[in-house]
DNA sequence: CATGAATGAGGCTTCATTCAT
DNA sequence: CATGAATGAAGCCTCATTCAT
């Protein structure tokens, strides 16, 4: 694992996980990540962990079952409560310019990416072929995640400094925005040189300007 | 095989295939993209197909090669040309706006998804684990299409109609913001309700006032 | 196929074979030696002698019938009349010595052994394997021919030439010493630097030696 | 298993092998000496030896990695060594004569083969097709062996015992006597009627005759 | 708790053989 | 006569999972 995994340390030690738990973890998350979770064997994620094959299955009751716990913890524990977390918080500190909200956001956005890249990588690949883990998503980011974050587009474009369009067009185009921009830095083309201040600084520029009142 | 998916036919159908090949193929592109490839099998594919099992080696070395013969026609004789033709097509017709170009960029790409949803998740899925496969599609699309792509927005720059920032961003932005709302719409929620033309609309919008000089 | 084994085509040229039988029966022999019956494929045979698969099902029944029509004619036709002439000469020709009619004999051997590496070769490997070759093998050199051997070796003894031990005896240590020796020369060790006169010389020594009266 | 192969337990059973394992091994043999190895399927051992057809790939990576398994014992453990101790035990003991030498030597053989036939024919059968086999063998046998026997040779030349010529001619000639009459009775025809102690006798007496001096 | 030998179902692939053209 | 597409049985091997230790 490599310093770019660094929260997933914090997803996986402090519960209640014992250390053969936590190296099966970690090994099924590299793996699944680097060659996909049906490519993957159990006997190869037992050799990396350092434990017997049986080992894997004493704590998992089945590969799936492995998965699952590697991906509900990103979602419903990470993805979901961090946001809606910030969200509040937002609510709270009541960021007065919309732009400063998607900046705090943007930072955010990226500080998580960055830290979980294994992670979302088998979330974004096994999430279509596992019904359970799609409903996961949907109800907790498609659903909560967006509904509020359309009650603070609301929010701004009644403080008029935003288009008057429908809250969920916003919301949408600003989730492609920032996600376009993420998904390229980090996920797809990783390895290109990116000039990571300056590039932000476009996005966030042509984002608002999109979405200004005016 | 779903009304979704049209324009595999003129791939797949009118090539030098056999009524066999064909079925394979077309039966290959359903499971691979219902569950992926590594837990597709080839007894499965067989089976969809009406064919031997057998008879799936006796055209394709091997499932793998299956994989490619179905991805590299959407990249190499799809995508690709279809783009660059495109963009030849543009700057023939001389556009005389940026938005006139989007519209029809965004018509055209939404036209094409809608087609071949299934092939287009395979690509998705897929290429993260094949790397002869990604290889393929960044020399195709990542770099020939993306580089007229900048070579067009420059044009508009010079025309005075989009803002004079690095013509990459304001296609990466271009990109993210149609692709975001393809994906969204055809990929990930296609079973919620849209309002098509409208979500467009909007989406067009947000990204000229994003993109426009001034 | 190489120099080696020219008496091949006196073997299966003439005969009543059509072109493409020749090509095929070629081929075996050139495979079947290489890697042994079991591990050939007809499809492989079919690609070296240029036909299509079917061809071969057309003119051999089967795989094992195509071995058994390139190994009959060395067993039945080859090696038992050619040894059956000769032997006849050579009770016409009356050699005066043992020692005469076995340095014809070697000449002979050493020459036929050469001329059909491949086919012998495929003669000893699947001969344990096909208890139809084992039989027919048996009962024509093993049986015919070494009985006519013994009667020639009583012949050299009531001469007074060789040793009167049991006749077999004398056979049997005579076939070992020659095989022996051709074998390692052409089977075994072909690549060994040899100097082929001096080894023959050398070993009709001590074979005479060994058989010779007093 | 027959009582012919009384030697095999010796060579698998000692060793770290466990009951399984061992089990493997014999059915293997059993099965690759009457049918060859391509010809044996990795199921028929299995069914053979009593266990899963997986348990075979637990033990032996490769189904090839099982016939080396099984080979390289007797061609590294037990005839190289073998011979060599003999070898060193005949310079310790001083046989007065070749011929005692040569005495000792073939019981030993013929006792040897007698208890390995299946292993042996296998040997026989598959070196010509692995390479690596024939280079184990060549390496072994062919040199090490080789070249003591000729020191021997020598040695009782140097004793005024045998003829004068090349020692390579006179080992050669004798292992073509002695291997000839072991694999005639052993090998060849183990169901003819045999007058083991006669036939001994009777070769040996020729083989010595041929090399004595004078 | 942990192990790893054992399992047998199933995966990919090859093969001998057939048959319509 | 020849072809080669098609077959399905069988081959080698891998895998998730179990269980006795």
């Amino acid at each position: 694992m490599e310093e770019a995994n660094r929260t997933m340390d914090d997803l996986f030690v402090n519960g209640e996980l014992t250390e053969k738990q936590r190296k099966i973890i970690i090994a099924a998350i590299e793996t699944f990540s680097e060659k996909g979770f049906a490519a993957t064997s159990t006997s190869e994620i037992a050799k990396k962990a350092g434990v017997a094959e049986g080992t894997i299955f004493k704590h998992f009751k089945t590969k799936k079952d492995l998965l699952i716990s590697i991906i509900t913890p990103i979602v419903s524990k990470m993805l979901a409560p961090f946001v809606i977390k910030d969200l509040y918080k937002v609510l709270d500190h009541q960021y007065e310019h919309y732009e400063d909200f998607l900046r705090a956001m943007i930072e955010n956005r990226i500080a998580f990416v960055k830290n979980n890249t294994s992670l979302i990588k088998i979330l974004i690949q096994e999430i279509p072929f596992h019904p359970e883990l799609k409903e996961l998503f949907v109800e907790n980011i498609g659903k909560k995640t967006f509904e509020r974050f359309c009650h603070l587009a609301e929010y701004y474009q009644k403080k008029g400094q935003i288009i008057t369009i429908p809250p969920a067009a916003v919301v949408r185009h600003t989730i492609s925005v920032i996600l376009g921009y993420v998904a390229a830095r980090y996920l797809i083309f990783p390895d290109k040189e990116w000039n990571d201040e300056q590039d932000i600084e476009l996005t966030m520029q042509m984002l608002m300007r999109g979405l200004s009142a005016d």
